[in-house]
DNA sequence: AATGAATGAGCCTTCATTCAT
DNA sequence: AATGAATGAAGGCTCATTCAT
């Protein structure tokens, strides 16, 4: 995972035509967000999801096979909406920093239901014990840090530094630490702020991007 | 949470009279352990724990009321251990980047009993859930985060540099967000080397000690 | 049940005035057959009948109020189907025996839609527990087994054997139980051949109807 | 199946320290083969089969890892109980029909509640749809069928008749078809009686024994 | 007449917890 | 102190049936 929020709104969705089918699933994989944040994948059950969806928890079973199925495709969702948001506009270490504190502040609110702290730790925990699971993140994760290193190389090279490949990949794989260490932090120290880790995580992209 | 191993093992506990009631529980909580982090707080059974505890489950029941007790107690257990560990060995900034990845190998062979990726992730994620495990892991952490503002003192205090408690702060906000930032790349990226990680953190490590 | 298939083909139905409604209660009643065959009364699901039958769920029940009632006028349509065939040329104890290996047979293809080894077990043994069905059932019975007997009598009679409407009910009986043991035969010794009933099947025919 | 039924009651068991486990196992299977003659083997609920037996619809798992493992438990107790009772005593033709029709009377009575015929039927239906199952009981049956060629073989020397292999299977497979042709007429024509039967049955054997 | 979305009861199964021994 | 049998409340899922359109 690891989102990086830019300040480019996603581009509308090119399917207006919502059947009632389509509207449904999404009515369903909102519930179905709603209550993995609040009580995980595993203790959400399905009369909460169909509830909290306002329908019977039969009815779900029209649209998703299965309760894993409902996991996957949350997971899909997030994984979706990472990367989706143009990275193009990090064109320097403050840009980069700036967004890792905005993807910080959205967790912190919790106000994204795509995107949020104790779901993407749950999710990162899933993959241990669900080998499915773990492909689908891996795969995904792998495309994160590919666009990272590009974003990492384009920085530096504007700046004047040519960066190999290998170069590249080891800032990235240390940006995504960061960036997933941000998910724990929010979790665990409610009352840090944004304008503590400003300064720091400045230095460490001026580092990372020279 | 985030636990500095060092080269120090921790100093053995002052021997209680292990009374056989204590004993137990030990065993118990060994038990459960083992089992949390084979397949995580909800998925792991009472039986199961019995099983490995090579007790009967109703036993279980004489020494902890509850499933969520067992867990809450193993939380504490985990954040007994962290920072028991002397952090006077850190003496530089190379030391802590030591510190860090001899952490991130431990949970990537996954062979620490006490310390797991995925149990950390698990227990980061059920704060969000259990206001009472939120509160046991949050003065901890704070605990933590103090220990770790005074090694970056300390460093950097014989490096000459003087640093103010909020300048200190900043740093270990980062560092743990580092350190946490690890587990998840343990999972997420299998094939992630410390030798990949190294140069970057080293840098990282140089601007915050500085 | 136990219908003795025989070369002349039921004579085709006076043709009513197929309403629609009738129409449909037929294709309902033809997809439930297949359905029932093939996963038996229990198992076979409404959805799945509406499928086969290629209309909607919903529609079954302007035409049957419920399930059950399916399954009946399934079996009163098996019911009607047999010994609409005339028995009339039987005429020899060769032509018996000739039949009944022939009705074996149809049932080892299996590819009588309308009479089906498993059915016939599934449906006898529903005879067990559905009074409703047992009704049904055990009226057609008794008529089959006056054909039967009115066969014997005849090919008896034809051989200058005059029996009596008792004697003739004694074979008639043994002859049901036999055509019935067929449908048993078939499914759980699935390697029998007609070639090797055939000799034994001869002899008792002769036995029955001297 | 198609058990035969002696003068020779089995021997008593040889396990008389009937464990507190065992004890339920055989509860729970008393209760579920009730159950199954009731309402056969998918309309025969769990919860039903714990009422029955008088425990918690639980604490059957504790003894049965499944449903599918009683119906499994069930059938093999059925298959077992067939032919265990000594064929030995069948020494003439008459023998081989009052067997026959005592097997018959039994059915009928339906007081036996290790062989019904509702059951029998069922689960020969039932091998059309399971696989596992039909295996089990066509090895059964297979070795059922060659006791009773065994049987014929014996019967047939004491009158002095030498009987090849294949003669003695052709009359076995007919005795086999007939016996389970009693299931069927047990169950559709309640009226029928012994002494109906036997003059016929009586007959046949003398064919097929002479 | 027809659809198919929606419901809700019921099914099999698991598991934390209790209790008699 | 210890066992493990027993319970009962969910949980995920299916399916006959109903209903708005």
């Amino acid at each position: 995972m690891s989102s990086l929020r830019t300040r480019t709104p996603a581009a509308p969705k090119p399917a207006p035509v919502a059947t009632h089918a389509a509207r449904q699933r999404e009515r369903i994989l909102e519930a179905a967000e709603k209550c993995f944040i609040e009580s995980g994948f595993h203790a959400a059950s399905m009369a909460h999801i169909a509830d909290t969806a306002g329908i019977s928890a039969g009815l779900i079973y029209r649209y998703f096979d299965s309760k894993a199925l409902i996991v996957k495709a949350i997971i899909e969702r997030h994984l979706e909406t990472d990367g989706t948001c143009a990275i193009d506009w990090l064109n320097s270490p403050e840009d980069l920093c700036d967004a890792m504190l905005d993807l910080f502040e959205s967790w912190q609110r919790g106000d994204d239901p795509k995107m949020n702290a104790g779901l993407f730790l749950d999710l990162t925990a899933e993959c241990t014990r669900d080998p499915q699971i773990a492909r689908v993140v891996r795969d995904k994760d792998r495309l994160v840090g590919d666009g990272l290193a590009q974003v990492v190389r384009r920085i530096a090279r504007a700046r004047g530094v040519m960066l190999k490949s290998a170069a590249a990949r080891e800032r990235a794989d240390v940006l995504q630490c960061l960036m997933e260490g941000l998910a724990s932090r929010v979790v665990r120290d409610p009352k840090l702020r944004r304008s503590t880790l400003k300064p720091m995580l400045e230095k460490i992209m001026a580092v990372l991007l020279a």
